[in-house]
DNA sequence: CTTCTGCATTGATGCAGATCAAGGAGCGCC
DNA sequence: GGCGCTCCTTGATCTGCATCAATGCAGAAG
């Protein structure tokens, strides 16, 4: 019975259920069972949210956590005076809602379209509670994620803005794969700007970077993204 | 009978067992009960280190974890050139192996004289598979460093070398006042080459910093530290 | 087709913080 | 006391990236 929407639908997310979600394996829903995937189905909502709109807002009541499905989403702080630091890029699997309390810890807002399976905190915290191995699978990715903001805070903190460009590039890269899209040519669908309050630089500096790398022969910019002409070169500079 | 070695011993962290722990309550050990308490007891190894003194290596085999009871340990990663960003400074009841998986993800060394408490992995990982809400805390404490770690961003990628340093002594402050240590003059153990690493400046930068604030009457500089003469105006610029 | 509008690129100039280079200042040690 | 050592401060200069300012360019609207 599941078998048909999961098999024959097209559309397997909005209908199917978590069993047939297309991201379960790579998302925190990989620690149930498939009883507990049935369980899961009531409590969750999808979610579609055009490019541009907002999922959450910095400091307002964290109503909902999210799992993303499909698309990208930028996850951004801001100072008053308007600067703006953004912390990630959520990708299909990713999680939002480990790092708050009452509160949203930090904005977010989708950078394409973007479909989210979304719960309620309350349903959220009591499916924490009854289930150990989701809490560990939780846990498993807070711990990956404080990995790499460890990373990104050595970038900030200490690389050179060429350097930072190619880390980025890489970890891009590397991050499709695991989603199955691995590939030389890296889709970049945020704007420069993004790119920029990512790696805390300005516009002009990540753009004058991406032609000196073209330049360079490193790199080939392409529509909506970068092909990686030098990946050892790439290497090299991202190790040292 | 514990008792007896809790309430009367002077150095109650190695004779008493994790009971008369001072900062049980501060630590993951808080979550913990009595009898879970004696059971720890028999897991743990109290260690002291000198200041200088390596607790482990960032990609060397991660054997234990650790919680520190006394004195200041500096986590950081390096790169192969030598340029070094520090991730943070632990504190009495923070709990250090979080962020590791097969091997630790930087390095820790004791910035002053550090007393630790040291679970091998092995007795980590089957107390954190037996005790959910051993988990529970631990997990709380990791989505607490997450949300550290996403303000550093903020810091090291858009602020300014005057906010980053009056950031970091108001974050200072408000730790030791956690720990009970209340007090507008803030310890610094740490060397001025440690905040710098810390802050992504130079030495140099972070001394003059500290001496434009001194002559600006927002704080003066005490052995060992800085005693801060003007919250208001540095909360004003941590703020905005 | 033209104009508009929102990025992205490119160039000229400026400046915050890095780098280079001397001194202090505290402190243990002979 | 003097010497060496480490850490901190201060000054002079340099530079990588920011800022300011056009210009380009592609898709949307008219």
């Amino acid at each position: 019975m599941d078998c048909q929407q999961a098999a024959c639908g097209n559309d397997s997310r909005r209908d199917s259920g978590c069993l047939a979600c297309k991201v379960r394996l790579a998302s925190v829903c990989a620690s149930l069972s498939v009883e507990e995937l049935e369980e899961l189905n009531a409590l969750s909502h999808h979610t579609a949210f055009d490019a541009k709109e907002t999922l959450f807002v910095q400091d307002h009541p964290a109503h909902s956590v999210y799992n993303i499905v499909e698309g990208m989403v930028r996850l951004y702080k801001l100072l008053p005076d308007g600067r703006r630091q953004i912390i990630g890029f959520a990708l299909p699997g990713d999680f939002l809602g480990l790092a708050m309390r009452d509160a949203f810890g930090f904005s977010a807002d989708a950078v394409d379209s973007v479909s989210a399976c979304a719960f309620s905190r309350s349903a959220y915290a009591s499916l924490v509670n009854a289930k150990p191995h989701l809490l560990r699978r939780l846990h498993e990715f807070a711990t990956h994620e404080l990995t790499l903001a460890q990373e990104q805070m050595m970038l900030l903190g200490r690389r050179s803005a060429e350097e930072r460009v190619i880390c980025f590039l890489l970890t891009m890269r590397d991050r499709w794969a695991k989603l199955g899209k691995p590939s030389v040519t890296v889709p970049l669908p945020m704007s420069r700007q993004d790119i920029a309050d990512f790696l805390g630089l300005t516009i002009e500096t990540v753009s004058r970077t991406l032609t000196k790398l073209t330049k360079d022969k490193t790199i080939l910019i392409v529509p909506d993204g970068v092909r990686l002409l030098n990946t050892d070169h790439m290497e090299l500079v991202a190790a040292a």
